[in-house]
RNA sequence: GGCCCGUUCGUCUAGGGGUUAGGACGCCGCCCUUUCACGGCGGAAACACGGGUUCAAUUCCCGUACGGGCUACCA
């Protein structure tokens, strides 16, 4: 394939959630994966829902996720500028040129008479009110009123929209990439808003202009843009480009875990999971929220996990990297259905590049939370426990809360396990053990294996009466890494010290 | 309501006219083990329904049901 030239075309209303990073991710895979350009394109002809700060928010996720665009506002291109707003000029021109081709009309109604329109239809028992090829002949525009009065309200100022002028009595069919041939009737189809009245382009408009001059030859995006696929096929054949349109491919939504709708923001309160990739901060409570980066995630696994909902190689192969992915990647593979968002599936693949990580890499991630937490470690201990406890992390803070007793004194003791492995006879041998660790000849995990082995045959006691005991007394609970390495980690001091004090602890508790 | 799209284990999916319908997540059991995990092994678990077409249909066609999307001067 040649010239491959695909954009993901988000608009700027709120943080970008999952969804959208998966259109991203999937457009991004077909671009590398046939040597093209993956373009971002802000959408933000909507001036009353543009966010401030959405913008900047969209760019870095797509670079946390690693998917960097190959143009886009910040990161130039052949066609700047790729923000809408800073193009209207363009859409005017050719909003007119189509006008002038007699494709598309000047509407002079109102939203308010709209409104009263499609509300006193629907009290007359017809609740499918369309601007379409019948009705707008009782509508005012210019096709119904007479040239002078047109271009008098013209010269007055008068609020008006340009409407596409949707053929009568054809189909529109056009073969989509995902789910092959979809046509639709025109007849079913209603005039669509091309310019609105504050001189901005709807959706429908600017998306097939900047498709067009950008020479976009693929759009890869949501479902939820099917329906009116049929106008932007439409739009193509108005201006002349049907020849040169992109192709089309559909991407099957990402819904609700419980499969009721599509996935949205509020799911991720309800169902205690992350739906964007990095934390937002709105101006109320309610709109704050924490990404999968702060609900500890690495990118990789997100950007795996999103790969496959909605899409797999073929193969069983589950884990893959980016360039993998890129490599792997095929629209043919895509799946036609939603796919229901699953958390557990999400962490799992945390679980698999946590185990696969270094623990000096995890450590340089995990260091600033636990900075911020009052504790200071060197790199070399921090990368140690590190490497002991990444195959029992999912989630990166999973560190920290499982494993605290590395970074600071024990504070919580199994007290019920404790009474179970300790009574009043065991202390003599519990003390000359520490003693015998104190003394041992080296404080790896090996040579501590050995003295406690030694001591254990030496008293005539089993592993079962001592391993639980040391455990307990150096974290406080049943869990965790092996006993030895704990130790070697924990240094002989640290180690030697927690023991002295935990029996004295240990007599207290009944 | 109208239009469009979809439907394989609970979930993500592979597959495809004749298969013991495969894998992964989750769940259960066993093994490993000083614990918790990891890991290994095993288990329960699916072709929405009805008609065609065919020697044969889960696979192709048509309906129905169900699900989803769209139905704005939002994208």
């Amino acid at each position: 394939m040649k010239n491959v030239r695909v954009r993901f075309a988000p608009s700027p209303t709120g943080p970008l959630h999952i969804g959208g990073v998966r259109t991203a991710l999937y457009n991004y895979l077909f671009a590398k994966k046939y040597g093209g350009t993956f373009i971002l394109r802000i959408e933000d002809t909507d001036q009353g829902r543009y966010v401030p700060g959405a913008e900047e928010y969209i760019i870095e996720s797509l670079k946390w996720c690693g998917l960097v665009p190959g143009e886009g506002p910040g990161f130039g291109g052949e066609f700047v500028p790729y923000r809408q707003s800073e193009r209207k000029a363009i859409y005017q021109k050719f909003a007119l040129e189509l006008v002038s081709r007699g494709e598309a009309y000047y509407a002079f109604d109102t939203p308010e008479e709209l409104d009263f329109y499609r509300k006193t239809e629907a009290e007359k028992g017809n609740h499918n009110f369309k601007y379409d090829n019948v009705t707008r002949q009782e509508m005012k525009n210019s096709l119904t009123l007479p040239a002078e009065e047109v271009n008098r309200r013209l010269d007055a100022g008068e609020d008006y929209v340009i409407r596409l002028k949707v053929p009568e009595n054809e189909t529109v069919t056009f073969e989509d990439l995902i789910r092959g041939e979809v046509s639709f009737q025109t007849n079913e189809l209603d005039d669509k808003v091309l310019m609105k009245s504050d001189g901005m382009p709807t959706y429908h408009l600017a998306n097939i202009v900047d498709d067009h001059l950008m020479k976009i030859s693929h759009v890869i995006r949501g479902e939820e843009w099917l329906p009116s696929t049929g106008h932007h096929v439409l739009l193509y054949r108005a201006f002349g480009w049907e020849a040169t349109m992109p192709q089309f491919a559909h991407l099957p939504l990402i819904l609700k875990p419980d499969g009721k709708g599509k996935l949205s923001k509020r799911d991720g309160a309800k169902f205690g999971m992350p739906v964007f990739p990095l934390g937002w901060k709105g101006d109320t409570p309610e709109d704050n929220f924490d990404g999968f980066r702060e609900f500890g995630f690495l990118p990789e696994a997100v950007v795996n996990f999103l790969a496959f909902l909605g899409w797999n190689p073929g193969t069983e192969q589950e884990i893959f990297s980016l360039d993998e992915l890129c490599e792997a990647f095929s629209i043919e593979k895509i799946s036609k259905s939603g796919a229901r968002f699953d958390y557990d599936k999400a962490k799992w693949y945390n679980q698999q590049y946590l185990h696969a990580i270094r623990g000096e890499t995890l450590a340089e991630m995990i260091r600033p939370s636990l900075e911020s937490q009052g504790y200071k470690v060197s790199a070399d201990y921090l990368a140690a426990v590190c490497d002991l406890m990444k195959d029992r992390l999912t989630l990166l803070p999973d560190l920290v809360t499982q494993a605290y007793y590395f970074f600071t004194d024990v504070h919580t003791f199994d007290d019920q396990n404790i009474v179970k492995r300790w009574n009043a006879e065991s202390r003599p041998d519990f003390e000359a053990l520490t003693t015998a660790l104190a003394d041992a000849p080296g404080f790896d995990a090996a040579s501590l294996e050995e003295v406690v082995k030694n001591f254990m045959e030496a008293r005539n006691l089993k592993m079962g009466q001592v391993m639980p005991v040391l455990r307990l007394a150096l974290a406080g609970t049943m869990k965790g890494p092996a006993v030895y390495e704990m130790m070697e980690v924990l240094g002989k001091e640290r180690t030697v010290g927690r023991l002295q004090k935990a029996f004295d602890y240990f007599d207290t508790v009944k």
